[in-house]
Formats: C-alpha cells, sequence, structure tokens
DNA sequence: ATTCAGATGTTTACACTGTCAACAATAAGA
DNA sequence: TCTTATTGTTGACAGTGTAAACATCTGAAT
C-alpha cells in the first residue's frame, strides 16, 4: 500500500487531490483555480483526477462540503465552551464563524460564492450547508428555553444571527475593515454582533459587549 | 452618425458591450461570462472589445462600479421617501438594497463576488463602492441627531446595518430562503432587519416590526 | 499460481477561452 | 485633400475542461 517505489497507483489520490486544490485556491482564488496545475502539483496526468470526481464541479462541490462540516465544528466547539450563557456562547459563535472566513477566504468563498449552486446536481450541498445553520439553531432554542431571547419563530431569531454572521464574515474578507489594526477590528466585530444580540434580548443589554 | 448603412463603425460599442454583458451575466452567471460569446451577440470580432477596455477584469469592474452607482441610487430613493421618521427610513432603505440583490442576483455576486479584489488595478472600485455605505452613513447621522439612535461611532451603527442587509442578500440570492412564499419571505426579510434596528435604538421598539 | 475483471492512470485530441500582434477601414483635423 | 488617430478584423498562441481510447496495476476466483 504505501510501497513508494511503484508510483503508478498513487494511494489515496481522490483525498491528495482535494488538498492539493485547498491549496490553490488558498493561494490564487477559487476563480483562476486550473486542474491541470493541480495535477501537475501532484506529478500526476491532467485527466488523473476524472476516475475519482465527474468534473470541476463536483471536486468543489465536495470541498464545500468539508468547509460547511469544518465551519460547523468550530462555531460549535465555540458555542459549547460557555455553558448556560446564552450571549457569552452566541457571542462565541458568532466570532469562531467570522475567524474561519478570516482564516480560510477563499474557502468560505467558494462554500457561499454561489458558482456551484446554478450547476450542482448534488443534492447532499443543500443538506450540509444546514449543518452550520443547526448549531445556531440549537442556541437560539437554549436561550429561547432560558428566557434569554425573545419569543419569535426559533429559525427566525437563528437566521437573523446567520446573516449578519454572514455579512460581517463577506464584508470582512472583501476587505472593506481593512482600516483597522487587529484589536480595532476585533472590537469592530464584537460590537457588530452585539447590535443584533441586543436585536432578540428580552434583557435590556448594554450597549457593547462586555469585555473578553 | 446613427448611418446605419455602413456598420464597421459599431457607434457606441463599449457601452453596447457593458449591456450585452450585463444581459448574459443575468442569464449564466458572472463565472460562466465568455468574452467572445458577447462579441458574437454583437455581431463583432471578438477583439473589438480590446479597444474599449484593458481586458476582462477591465470590464467587469466597469459593471461592478455601475452597480453600485445604481444601488447607492435605489436605497437613497427609498430612504428619502420616509422624512423625518428614522427607523422606516432605515426599514425602507434595507428593502430597496436587498431588492436590488433579489432582483439582479448574478450582478450583485459580480460586485460582492470578490473576483476582482484579487486583480484590480483599477482604484476607483473601491470609491464608488463606498457610496453605498454613504448612503446609511447618513441615514445614521439622521437618526443620532434625532435621538433614536444609541450613541455609538455613526460608522459603527451604519456597519452594522449594512452588514446585516448584505449577509441578508447574499443568504437570500443564494435560495437559502427559497422555503417561502413570496408574503411569508418579505415577512421574513422585514423581521430579520427589525431586529437589527432594536439593536440600535434609543427606545424599546416592539418585537416584530409594523405593517408596511 | 494463474487468470481475468475492475479500478486507476496516461495519451491524444477537441472545442473553447482570453489576449497579443499585425493589418484594414473609417472618421476627423490640418 | 492628405494625414493621422480611432476603431474594427484576422490570425495566432498558450491555457483550459473534458471525452475516448489505451495502458497498467490490484485483487479475487478459479
Amino acid at each position: 500500500m504505501t510501497s513508494n517505489k511503484t508510483q503508478y497507483h498513487h494511494g489515496d489520490l481522490a483525498s491528495a487531490f482535494m488538498d492539493a486544490a485547498i491549496k490553490r485556491i488558498a493561494q490564487e482564488g477559487v476563480e483562476k483555480l486550473s486542474l491541470r496545475a493541480v495535477a501537475r502539483d501532484l506529478g500526476v496526468s491532467q485527466t488523473a483526477l476524472y476516475r475519482h470526481f465527474d468534473d470541476k464541479t463536483h471536486l468543489l462541490t465536495l470541498l464545500a462540503q468539508q468547509g460547511f462540516s469544518r465551519l460547523a465544528q468550530v462555531s460549535s466547539d465555540a458555542a459549547s465552551q460557555h455553558g448556560d450563557d446564552t450571549f457569552a456562547a452566541i457571542m462565541a459563535l458568532g466570532m469562531a464563524y467570522i475567524e474561519f472566513a478570516q482564516y480560510h477566504p477563499e474557502h468560505y468563498r467558494l462554500m457561499f460564492g454561489g458558482m456551484l449552486k446554478r450547476d450542482c446536481k448534488d443534492d447532499a450541498l443543500p443538506e450540509i450547508r444546514m449543518t452550520s445553520f443547526d448549531v445556531i439553531l440549537q442556541q437560539a432554542n437554549l436561550g429561547l428555553a432560558r428566557g434569554d431571547l425573545i419569543q419569535l419563530e426559533p429559525r427566525l431569531l437563528a437566521r437573523s444571527c446567520w446573516a449578519k454572521v454572514h455579512g460581517i464574515a463577506m464584508l470582512l474578507i472583501d476587505g472593506f475593515y481593512a482600516d483597522n489594526s487587529p484589536a480595532q477590528l476585533n472590537r469592530l466585530l464584537r460590537d457588530m454582533l452585539w447590535i443584533n444580540l441586543r436585536g432578540i434580548s428580552t434583557q435590556l443589554l448594554p450597549e457593547t459587549p462586555p469585555a473578553i
């Protein structure tokens, strides 16, 4: 299996392809990703990938799915570290979410760029997409149960938070907050998240979030 | 000038190109826009556009600029129809903004898709981008002056609104709210916008916005 | 152990793309 | 009218995604 003598069979070309593709995407952006270039990186023929993926869209779809599952993971982890503090949990969730986008901007753009929706026959994507949403929805339900959040549909509360977080993440990676030092940026992001939280809180929250 | 006998000189090929390109983008998405296809639509040679645009990025940049200026126009118009009612004005602004994205999803994606930021030498784009923001900023300042909004930096208030509106618009055109009737959708969008407004209001607003 | 089918990788080829260089036709000013 | 800059065309080149035919390896049944 790990015989490095014969290199005709790569071993696990599929995941090697995905890793190499992500690296290239991170460097040069999704738009100008070339499958042939990835094949060159791996020292493999330019059509080898067609034994593992239907076409380019298929590969990108799998990468997007991978991104969604990682995003759900990090945001879920962040939220669960704040026990029964509704607002701290949602803030942590949002910041982790935004950090993911910040560290993997091109991957995030692939996930939400919309180039997949048009010709994606794979029905699994919308489903996996929702795992990220479910993390937020769960926190909304917890907050409702604790009486911390106003009594609207849980889905509405979650959607509101998601839209806010997503908008911030998008504008951030598009460079709209570039005129800020790291400390200022952190403050700005937290302030913006907090405003939306104030809008769904039953309590009268202060105008700015508590220090970390 | 309008001699339709000799067709060697088109007259105004530059804007004809932009119009035709926008049409194609609206139909098939930004990603798979082919300059040659646009040239074919216009019955013109495939390199004619290089007398009017540096390259593909240049054309897309101009289209994006045009989009930003139209977006600023419609959202400004919507806000100015609500006199001195801070919350009605901001709600109208947000809804008009979202409607623009809804009616021109691919154009909106071009504006915020980030495929320009990477290799856009044109410095005018970030500037024109900000005209959309200035419309919101102006409403924030008005609301502050009336004492309707909490006393934070006007830029922060505006940025918060913008992020929310942008996030909603993006998720909308990505199909995340597809499981809604038009009436439900309108209600959902307004509810989400309203939550953010509650977060920056000095008054205690109701949990859902007043009927249109 | 041999054989044979399926999985995996390669070669070749095609249609398509963005863009450059060289050339042709027109419009406008001296 | 002659000149010159503007505008459009032709032809070419390198790069792309991907289909078809072919080659090689792996693994299981005989």
